[in-house]
RNA sequence: GGGAGCGUGGCGCAGUCGGUUAGCGCACUGGGUUGUGGUCCCAGGGGUCGCGGGUUCGAGUCCCGUCGCUCCUCCCA
């Protein structure tokens, strides 16, 4: 072989371009349902952005990001996710002073160094809605209710919600020190990791599924019941929100997330037909992004989908999908004076928005047949001497094999194919 | 980053204790008489057996390394 593409780094073959483009209808409609806007954001930005903006400490900012310096030595990153480009976005362009609220969806690659796998590359796609400012909880509620719609809307049934609330950045403190609190004992008998993340961040600790620590965690203390009175009633309503639509979902108090920008709500739609990457979709509040980002204090929430996983789960559970449409004409040619007239009933034909191909390979007029007939052709019309001089022609249907003489005129020809 | 398995024509596979020209199915190309398809029949093209090194008279078959893929772990979407 004498290339191959990067590491990660996949082709999307037209045999399967057709659950993309499922895939991206969809989300664009059910984004339109909701009142979402899209927008697109680069995919190179300063690294400072995703450093301060994800959190220093997080792994995807420690050692997944694609970051390299330009001609001027200025140190730019492959976008990771796209939650702190839509918030820099935002800022940058004094959206807030238009209209401080806005709800935005995005489609698009994103890049993460790490070991692929089922459900995991280097480059990868994700669809993702943000709200930004304003901190209802039913706003919460529309984001998760979106999530459910697209699923909804592509046939996937048997996913599960899983939520929690890891309260504001005062919360967390507080939170952290109560888990530390709990752990200080047991932490001895944990694995390393745990023993690492008890220092650096003890959130990180309920994540871990080590047989070893699985036991300590399930007894910690979960942080929707370490709340400030507002963020408790907030998560409250979020649940009652949720009920009234009845939208299912499971409280999962260990539920922390990877990306530091997170507040309040966290969620996360897992599926059971992946194998170690079953989350679907992930997402949550993001009240202090804003303001991190040079922008005014203003909250957001919002989700990221990743697309890879999802067409996994659409065709375990689909199976295959032939998106090919059909080809309304082909026109066999049998020498060149067929041929001629083919290259000028072609450009009309397509002038006039019917989908019409010809031989360019000089084959058999069988060739010609069995290709047509391959390509689902709906009609076939064979172009040579006798039809040159008589200008008439006979139109075949290709399923039921019945003729149809017509004149050789495009209104004619478009008359019986439509 | 750690662990396990796998890498043979475009795709899916076979290849027996290492042995002579590396096969099969699908796909592709041509033909089955001169202007008609989807079935069928015949023929053909295409592989330095991931790559590099080693053992051996001889390696697709054994050993080492390397790259890639898959799964788990990790992380997240």
């Amino acid at each position: 072989m004498a290339y191959e593409s990067v590491r990660g780094m996949r082709d999307i073959l037209p045999q399967d371009i057709g659950y993309w483009t499922l895939l991206e209808d969809k989300v664009r409609e059910i984004a339109r349902r909701f009142n979402y806007r899209e927008i697109r954001v680069p995919l190179v930005e300063h690294t400072e952005l995703f450093s301060r903006g994800i959190g220093e400490a997080t792994d995807v900012v420690n050692k997944e990001m694609y970051t390299f310096p330009d001609k001027k030595g200025h140190s730019l990153t492959l976008r990771p996710e796209a939650t702190a480009s839509v918030v820099r976005a935002y800022v940058e362009h004094g959206l807030h002073t238009v209209e401080p609220f806005q709800k935005l969806f995005y489609i698009g690659p994103m890049f993460r160094y790490e070991k692929p796998q089922k459900g995991r590359s280097r480059q990868f796609h994700q669809y993702g809605v943000e709200a930004i400012g304003s901190l209802d909880p039913a706003l919460d509620v529309e984001v998760i209710n979106l999530a459910w719609e697209l699923m909804d809307s592509l046939g996937l049934k048997g996913l599960s919600l899983r939520l929690n609330s890891i309260g504001c950045a005062a919360d967390r403190k507080q939170y952290r020190q109560i888990l530390r609190d709990y752990f200080a004992k047991l932490i001895g008998t944990m694995c390393e990791d745990c023993q690492r993340r008890y220092e650096e961040n003890p959130l990180r600790i309920l994540d871990c599924k080590n047989d070893l620590c699985q036991p300590h965690i399930k007894d910690a203390p979960g942080s929707a019941d370490h709340l400030c009175k507002s963020c408790a009633d907030h998560f409250a309503q979020v649940e009652n929100y949720l009920k009234e639509l009845g939208l299912s979902y499971e409280i999962d108090s260990r539920l922390v997330r990877g990306l530091d920008y997170y507040t309040r709500t966290v969620f996360e739609l897992v599926s059971v037909d992946l194998g170690a990457q079953d989350e679907l979709l992930g997402g949550g509040r993001y009240d202090g992004l804003v303001e991190m980002l040079g922008g005014p204090p203003t909250p957001g929430v919002g989700f990221a989908g990743g697309m890879e996983r999802l067409i996994l789960v659409l065709k375990e559970r689909m199976g295959s999908l032939d998106d090919r449409q059909r080809l309304d004409l082909f026109l066999a040619t049998l020498g060149e004076e067929g041929r001629s007239l083919a290259l000028d009933l072609a450009r009309d034909l397509r002038r006039q928005g019917l989908s019409v191909d010809l031989d360019y390979r000089g084959r058999a007029l069988r060739k010609q047949m069995a290709q047509a007939n391959q390509l689902g052709a709906r009609y076939l019309l064979v172009l040579g001497d006798d039809e040159t001089a008589s200008k008439k022609g006979k139109l075949k249907e290709m399923d039921s094999g019945g003729e149809t003489e017509v004149m050789l005129t495009v209104e004619e020809i478009e008359r019986v194919i439509e």
